[in-house]
DNA sequence: ATATTTGTCAACCAAATGGTTGCCTTATGA
DNA sequence: TCATAAGGCAACCATTTGGTTGACAAATAT
């Protein structure tokens, strides 16, 4: 198995995606995000981690506190696949329809 | 860990990103997806099954054939999911502005 | 000066994930 | 008729994931 920490992967866990809907509205520590979840803080570091290495979130040390902001340009990447995709679906009968008409001509 | 079978995590899998591609450009059988990926048949009917699990795929039986559609509408989910975030961020200012204004007019 | 808050690091754990192989059933084509 | 192609099923495996706990360092507040 390949190595893989993308933006994929990072919107695929819940936690992780009431945490960037969270953040959406302004940046907070990680005592801050812990909040309103039933885990550890230690839990929530790892998902922030993840979080920031795929750049959905950027990091500021601020004395003893870790502010945590959203930084959703990343999520383009997610958009611009499923775009492509539907692109695709909607075009998908274009091979058909030309190998139709050709055959219509002749 | 809770049972997890969305279309998040159906997407977080880049073999199963690339199955969706295919598939968005016309039906294929569960063989004919495989010829692409260096794995084993019985793993791709497993991402297959996954993604008609939660409504990417449809399935249809053609005699001894497994035909695999693409149905994209449930990745809607997702686009909504980016969506509201960027309009959370986009209006993560509100709340301040409104306690400035509400200030000023003292 | 000391207690508290904020976050890190490391070890550990159970379950999920993505893959494999072998065997079996059922259509299909020669 | 019989070999073969398509796929399902089950067991197994290594790695990843998402979480835990405990100990610790460093700011901050009292």
């Amino acid at each position: 198995m390949i190595e893989r920490r993308d933006v994929f992967q990072a919107i695929a866990d819940p936690t992780r995606r009431m945490i960037i809907h969270k953040l959406s509205q302004g940046p907070l520590n990680i005592t801050q995000i812990g909040q309103d979840f039933a885990i550890s803080k230690q839990a929530i570091a790892k998902h922030i981690k993840i979080l920031s290495e795929c750049g959905l979130v950027i990091m500021s040390q601020k004395g003893r506190q870790q502010v945590c902001e959203a930084r959703l340009d990343e999520l383009d990447q997610v958009t611009d696949w499923v775009t492509e995709s539907r692109k695709l679906w909607n075009n998908r009968f274009e091979k058909l329809e030309a190998f139709l008409d050709k055959t219509k001509k002749q």
